[in-house]
DNA sequence: AGAGTGAGTGATTGACCACTCATAGGGAGG
DNA sequence: CCTCCCTATGAGTGGTCAATCACTCACTCT
């Protein structure tokens, strides 16, 4: 019966699931668990906001979604660094690690999604999942370099200060201390 | 004629307003600036909300002048560093200011409030502040130890490690991921 | 064709939040 | 003792937010 425009116009939950947590990451990275709204959250879906509820329980689990499907984006990230490594050196996978890091990173929204996360452990799911996000991270960096424990912890500390350097959006500040703190930071523009 | 309790009961605005600051620091770091609201801060300080809006012009200002007094207070923790090193030599002197805000950020309050200022960067005036925090920090940790410059970026980046490990409540768990990422950290009980 | 299932929404609710205003009361100077 | 300024508050106000509910419509199976 619908002849002229053969494009189907419903999904399936999962689907919608699915888009909810990719355009969300956008939306939360901003201004937080605490300062986006599931209306916001609906709107950048396409979808209403009464309909997040059928998908998501509540707001933190829809965050806590989130973050997981971002983890998940990170490790799949760092997994291709290592693929791509030219040696099995501990060294040159995580120099390639770094690299794909890096690449990743060049959407604002992932890393600073894992930021806000960071700061919204006050509340105890939100805290776990953090935790539970490093884990698998650390415990991957380790498997797959097999560096030394200080050679994992710095590559780590180096992270930790591109996302630092990001969130305040001092990539692009031709001053000595922006210049200092993201020395020989690899900076990918915007998509 | 308040013969017994002689204890007076009004302050000038001015005590008022470091009471506020140094009170909101613990109500701030919580839940950040959108997920902390103006009568949790006024209780904290033990004053009504109403008078909270004749200390500050409104909510992002009060923000904005906690981030400023923490701001402060690291760079005369700093400094204070500075002044214990053993030796001039650039190294010593990164040592003992590492020392001196290892045992600063003992009470998370003051550390989360920066980082919960990094992550609500999306309000400019933030954002500024934010930055003119680190500026001033990465100047004078630059001319107070003059060290090079991959030296005091490594510095930072360890202290942005600190940071992330304290946000995520990991310094206490006895787990190999956490071990190695709090490798060589000094952590100092609370208070 | 008609019944049943799941996708999707408009309207609403009660709680809460940033911010305001009228006013009460302490303390110092005259 | 009176008065004037400053500290301080109670009682709102308009707006917004997370969560709910009754409901419509699309699609499938028989």
């Amino acid at each position: 019966m619908p002849s002229k425009t053969s494009q189907r116009t419903l999904s399936t939950a999962e689907e919608r699931r699915a888009t909810v947590m990719r355009t969300a990451i956008d939306a939360f990275a901003a201004r937080g668990y605490y300062g986006t709204t599931t209306t916001e959250v609906a709107k950048h879906a396409g979808i209403s906001q009464a309909y997040l509820y059928r998908l998501f329980p509540d707001k933190e689990a829809l965050f806590v979604a989130v973050v997981d499907h971002c983890a998940q984006r990170i490790r799949e990230c760092l997994a291709d660094g290592a693929a791509r490594a030219e040696s099995g050196d501990p060294q040159a996978v995580l120099a390639s690690m770094a690299e794909a890091y890096a690449r990743l990173i060049a959407d604002r929204g992932l890393l600073m999604v894992v930021m806000q996360a960071n700061c919204a452990a006050s509340e105890p799911a939100i805290r776990d999942a953090v935790q539970a996000l490093y884990a698998r991270q650390v415990e991957y960096v380790r498997a797959a370099s097999g560096a030394a424990e200080e050679q994992i912890q710095e590559f780590f500390a180096r992270g930790f200060l591109c996302n630092a350097v990001v969130a305040m959006e001092a990539e692009g500040l031709d001053t000595p201390w922006a210049r200092t703190l993201t020395l020989g930071l690899r900076h990918y523009p915007a998509e």
